[in-house]
Order: structure tokens, then sequence, then C-alpha cells
DNA sequence: ATGGTTGCAAACAGTTTGCATCCTG
DNA sequence: CAGGATGCAAACTGTTTGCAACCAT
């Protein structure tokens, strides 16, 4: 590579992780890896989609992230927002975070049929409150 | 069961994607594409799985089938059975379909946020009945 | 014979991995 | 200078498509 023009500031204590990751806390919902791997782009030029995925890998197994599989593609979210749901617009196709939880099944719920729940995931679809707004 | 002299039990108007429309709507749950079609070769020794996806995007778009991604995992299943949702035994592995809803979100639900709920989906991840059984 | 159906393999898209290089400490 | 991090491209896996052979009508 030639020699450059300006130095570019870069994260300390790792590289473009760091960027990777506060990108993925930042976002208002769950990101698609080409969809992270664009705004990272912003700040880091030269990211390679490879790094990307090695770096959601090391999230997810560092427990900081974990996957989100929504009408078959797969998305990343930062952990640690406790139980929470999803909600797609059909519209923008945004994915937004929900906070409350439509359901009532504690671990250990039997449900009908005698399966034992342990875990529960809720997507809901429809129409944004901006998608909303805009057209009935 | 069909009549067991000469005339070949072959559907009329379609050829191998009669036994995968039906192996689709016999199973308990969801498949996955390995499964399907391992389970229409012991019908079809011949069988490849592009005829197997094929079929598949034709049931589709007939509304005969639909997909259902679990675990980032591809499953499909048969259409016309009504509001219903899954569940996914942890020990098995097996996809079961369950016929009791767990939310009150009728269409046209305004969802706290604002969001304008038009459907939901909801998975529950546990214990299967037989595995529940075999161990604690 | 004709048109729809199928198997095989090549083509594709998304994700992972090997390797040489570059960077931080 | 050493070890980790990164880019690039090859390798993989799951899914789709082109094409010639095949089957039922």
């Amino acid at each position: 590579m030639s020699a450059a023009a300006s130095p570019a500031p870069r994260p300390k204590g790792t590289r473009q992780r760091g960027v990777i990751s506060r990108l993925l806390i930042a976002a208002e919902g769950p990101l698609s890896v080409p969809e992270l791997h664009s705004r990272a782009l912003t700040e880091l030029p030269s990211l390679g989609v490879a790094t990307v995925y090695r770096t959601l890998k090391l999230l997810q197994e560092q427990g900081a992230a974990h996957i989100v599989t929504l009408d078959g593609e797969n998305l990343y979210e930062a952990s640690g927002r406790g139980h929470h749901h999803h909600f797609a617009c059909r519209s923008c196709g945004r994915v937004f975070t929900l906070s409350t939880c439509p359901v009532a099944l504690p671990p250990g719920t039997v449900y009908p049929g005698g399966f034992v729940v342990e875990a529960h995931e809720v997507t809901l679809y429809g129409q944004c409150p901006a998608c909303a707004a805009a057209q009935g």
C-alpha cells in the first residue's frame, strides 16, 4: 500500500472491533451484516466483511452480542438489554426492539400438550409508528 | 394407501411433487430440506435436492407451503393449519406445531410505542413431552 | 410429438478460514 | 520484536438455475 496522506484516528485497546461493537450497541435494533458493515465503512474505509464476521463471532462468544434470525435474514444485536422482543415494520423493513413482553410464560411453565417451556421468542409484524403515521 | 396392482401409485398432473407435498402435510411439524429430502428418498431413491427445492418453491407460490426460519435454519411447513406457533425441543431438536396461542394480539392492536400489529410469531423453546419424561 | 418434470452439475450468495502483512505495545 | 488484528481470496454450505434426458399425455 502506498504511504499516505494523513494518519487515521484509531481506537485503542482493539482495532476495528471497538467500532463494530460500538455501532452494534448504538443501533436502534438488530442489524444485518451488510448494514453493520456499511455503517462501519464510514469510519473505517478499508474494513472487510471478514473482520465484521470475525468480530461478531468474538462478541457472541463473549456473550456481548447474539444473533436474531428474522425472515431468514441474520441480524446481530448487542446483548445485555434484558428480556425483549422485536417488531419488524413491513413498510420500511426496519426492526425495532420492544421493551414490553406480550406473553406470560415464565420458565418452567408447562404448555398445553406437555411442553415444558424454558424460553420464548416473539416477533411482531406491522407498521412502525412512522410508517403508520405516513399512511394507514 | 393405494391400489397395489399394476397402476403405478403416482399422482396425476405432477410427478414427485405429490410425494413431497404429502410428506410435508403428514409431518408433525416443519421440516428442514435435508430431513424432507431424506424422508422422500425412501419412496423416490433417485430424488435430487434440486427437485425438493423446486417443489418447495412451487408450493410456496401456490400458498400451499411456507417457510419457517428457526435458529437460522430454514424449515418448511404445509399451509392451511390456521393460526399456530412452534415449539422447539432443546433436547431432541424436533420442532412441533402448537395449537394454542399464548398471546392476545389481534391484527390492528396498537402495541406500546405506537406499533400497529398486523401479525405475530411466537416460538417456544424447552423440553418436549418425551424428552421431559426421559429426564427432568 | 409436446410440454412439463427431473437429475446433475455449474452458478450463486452468505459465512468461515488460511495466510501474509500490518499494527499496537 | 512479538503477538494479535486485518484484508484478501480461497474454501464451504445452503439454495438456485441451465440444460439435456425423461415421462405422461
